[in-house]
DNA sequence: AGTCCACAGGAAGGGCAGGCGA
DNA sequence: TCGCCTGCCCTTCCTGTGGACT
């Protein structure tokens, strides 16, 4: 392109009419004033949580339900809301949230500790500490808060799974230790089993109530698209059949409404791009590939160096052997990989935890299957499309070779 | 029915970096 | 500065296991 028409474009772009009207309401960050398809779980948690303005006992609770299904928006809204219902009250009441699986943030035991100290205007160090002592610090922050604490614990499942459910004991027995203020915990677990994780007295004071959130249908889902896309997208840019595709195709996948959202407005963006004045079908179809591709290559590109080496040992093989591969021959391919790039490899007891980690993220298939007498392994496969493998594998050869 | 393979995966602990408090 | 504490990554050692083979 030369400059002349790098210009041209540049002044086309600010004349052109753009597909969005506000493309910050079509992401799931936003919180609209109106939760769709959600009133009977506002009210049932409304109604859990009202009696701590009256300064009554609250029961603690857990809710379930999938990823994209309103969990944190309802109980973001209640929360706010109740808030303001203490202050024109004049209880005193102080609701925390803080999500479990912020990475260096609430992670750990010590940190999860440090970050509610935090929100009570404890100064705690990141590291350093022994634990009691943040627990004495918490503690007293919470005595000193004279009324009621809500904790809400977001994605409390990811964190009992890495740490156990310690902390969860010691925090139900708080207020045993405090005279002033009162303690309860909303915890908010994606998996609904979350509670077999638990120690049999955890679980009984932990789920004194608990609050379902089942999957958005697709008719649902169509719902909120539309009330998003009203004043998301300029008017008529949106094709017949586009929502109700973005809406089957997240319903498919677990009733994601976050999901859906991500590809209406990556359909938008791609429809934007083309020049196009309309948002079709296939730009959906595009945007689905899209959002599958990003994901998986920034979870490869955030993996450690060993991941990503184990990563390319296991794509090579792939399209080496047929079939699935067997986590020796991966190991192999592994130390054969560090060996020629002058890295020091790790043992395959670290690598069987690699591959555990890949898994988990998608970016692999860990199957542990049975040979017989010829032994136990697991079937490692990759169901990624060519092209986001091809994507991923120069990445890497890039990187190390 | 017993054996045996090739691992899976739990437990314990080492070593390092970052940080606190005396 | 030193002792102590943390998280994190890793190793070592170990037990457990599903099912083909004998």
């Amino acid at each position: 392109m030369d400059q002349k028409s790098l210009k041209d474009m540049f002044a086309n772009y600010v004349n052109k009419k753009s597909i969005f009207q506000d493309k910050n309401l079509l992401t799931s960050v936003f919180k609209p004033s109106e939760i769709v398809h959600r009133n009977a779980q506002i009210q049932e948690l409304a109604s859990i949580l009202a009696p701590c303005l009256r300064n009554t006992d609250l029961s603690n609770t857990f809710i379930y339900g999938g990823v994209g299904t309103g969990k944190t928006l309802v109980v973001k809204r209640v929360s706010q809301e109740l808030e303001n219902a203490a202050r024109d009250a004049h209880v005193n009441l102080k609701i925390i949230y803080i999500n479990c699986k912020m990475k260096k943030v609430a992670d750990t035991e010590y940190r999860l500790l440090a970050e509610l100290a935090r929100n009570l205007g404890e100064v705690v160090p990141a590291t350093g500490l022994p634990t009691d002592e943040v627990y004495n610090r918490f503690f007293k922050k919470l005595e000193d808060q004279e009324g009621t604490v809500i904790l809400v614990l977001d994605e409390i499942d990811a964190l009992v799974k890495k740490i156990g459910d310690n902390f969860l004991y010691n925090l139900t027995r708080v207020n045993s230790e405090l005279q002033h203020t009162k303690v309860f915990v909303v915890g908010i677990s994606n998996d609904l089993n979350f509670t077999e994780y638990l120690d049999a007295r955890v679980r009984s004071s932990l789920s004194e109530e608990e609050l379902i959130f089942p999957p958005y249908n697709a008719i649902e889902l169509v719902d909120i698209l539309l009330q998003r896309s009203k004043h998301g997208f300029s008017d008529s840019v949106l094709q017949e059949g586009v929502i109700q595709k973005c809406a089957a195709l997240a319903a498919q996948e677990h009733g994601d409404a976050r999901r859906a959202l991500d590809l209406l407005r990556v359909s938008g963006e791609i429809a934007e791009r083309s020049d196009s004045e309309h948002i079709t079908t296939a730009h959906v179809d595009l945007a689905q590939q899209k959002i599958e591709k990003d994901r998986t290559v920034e979870a490869v590109k955030s993996q450690p160096k060993h991941a990503q080496i184990l990563l390319s040992a296991i794509l090579t093989l792939n399209k080496t052997s047929s079939g699935n591969i067997a986590t020796g021959d991966v190991y192999t391919t592994y130390k054969t990989i560090c060996n020629k790039i002058g890295l020091t490899s790790l043992t395959q007891r670290r690598i069987s935890d690699l591959l555990s980690e890949l898994d988990m993220l998608g970016i692999i298939n860990a199957r542990v299957i049975s040979k017989g007498r010829y032994g136990r392994t697991r079937s490692i496969s990759i169901d990624l499309s060519t092209h986001v493998q091809d994507q991923i594998d120069s990445f890497l050869k890039e990187k190390f070779y």
